[in-house]
DNA sequence: AAGTGGTCTAGACCACTTC
DNA sequence: AAGTGGTCTAGACCACTTT
């Protein structure tokens, strides 16, 4: 139950830095001072600044001693795919296409390839909220499997082919018309203004394997997210 | 030059994992094999894991060794700013208003309270493409000044007056029908639905101390976020 | 030369898990 | 009891910065 002493230090010190009592650009007590603080060695010491290194509030300047660091505001953490989950997909189409120009490019297919395409439907309540196209490329010698993969979320549909930690993806948040096919399915009159969540995967290599688009209604709910040192779940 | 020990074992380990080597629910090596592998003493290899777990790559479990981790797909790591300052900001209002419902709840004001606005519109190659509301609240005793921070950015108008370790940010971004004002301002004809980015600003003790929205036109672009650890600078 | 952080060692004792 | 990670010590030597 009692705090380990690298905790307790580096929890003061953390507390010192969010309280204003030392500011960006601020130096902290060298190691030797604060050893000699906490009557305790230098290693101990040492493992309290890296815990505050780790969460981006200090660095460590060779010869001179430990800096505080501005905060960084344009750093956000975007939580997604919680609302994704509350409500039910109806699948509109599982079916290999001739991709589009868009597809192809961010598929980087070649001529010819063709691409699977899975297209589903959010409802929540009884309301069309978000509209899901998911497309991967498609490779002969690969087959039926593919068609199994459409009821997986991306981007575990891909783990059992790729090392799951090699995979890394890229999104895009924006304001798009959406396609009148996409309109059809939400049953919108004329085409609206959507927004719109681009996801390319990508393996380790960069080789894109997965591209996917969510067009979200103004009843889909709002993405949220956070910045900031103080909503860590320590202190 | 030469690398140091502990970030060559942290660096093979974690090759090992992105590879595939060790999948998600893994274990790795305790730490006196590895110490005996690489010839070292413990905790060496121990400062080795910990960069590993810093990174969200592993953990530890204390009596069995350590896990690797299945990645979290859900989490982003948005930048959000980079857009904003390409461009020219035109004010259009800096007031002294009664909020409206939203903006009281959202400050928390108090009965009668006043707050300031800035409105501003983002001008980029002749065209529109953003429009940007701030609100602080208003209070007696702290006069003009208020009336000067109005250009300087969310939330580095605050650093005079708060400690900026202390302060965090909430995020939106979603959908809404552009009220009337924003689409003069915009000068679209009609009512249209527009990219919303909210920004609520909380000092330490979570006391609102600003809101911001802004309207993005489909010209503005998208935001961008990225997952993977993959991504990580190191490696 | 003196002070700072960066790396590393060879131990120690504890708490937790497995057998 | 044996193995694991968790904490901590008291040194050592090096590289960098300041005086």
């Amino acid at each position: 139950m009692t705090e380990p002493l690298y905790l307790h230090i580096s929890g003061r010190l953390r507390q010192s830095i969010i309280s204003g009592e030392y500011r960006p650009e601020d130096m902290l007590p060298s190691e030797n001072e604060l050893a000699a603080l906490y009557n305790t060695s230098r290693v101990t010491v040492r493992k309290s600044l890296d815990v505050l290194e780790s969460e981006g509030l200090i660095k460590p300047w060779h010869g001179k001693g430990y800096f505080v660091l501005p905060p960084k505001y344009t750093t956000f953490t975007l939580l997604f795919g919680d609302n994704m989950n509350e409500g039910r997909f109806r699948f509109q189409e599982v079916n290999i296409i001739r991709p589009s120009k868009e597809i192809s490019e961010k598929l980087q297919l070649k001529k010819h390839q063709m691409a699977i395409v899975t297209r589903r439907l959010l409802e929540r309540g009884g309301k069309n909220l978000a509209y899901d196209e998911k497309f991967i490329p498609y490779e002969r010698g690969v087959p039926s499997i593919e068609f199994e993969i459409h009821f997986a979320e991306f981007p575990d549909m891909f783990e059992e082919r790729f090392a799951p930690m090699s995979l890394h993806t890229e999104m895009t948040i924006g304001v798009e018309t959406a396609p009148e096919h996409v309109c059809a399915a939400l049953r919108l009159n004329a085409p609206a203004p959507l927004m719109v969540v681009t996801r390319l995967i990508r393996a380790k290599d960069d080789q894109p394997i997965g591209y996917g688009k969510q067009y979200m209604t103004e009843d889909f709910g709002k993405l949220t997210a956070k910045s900031g040192y103080y909503i860590h779940d320590k202190l």
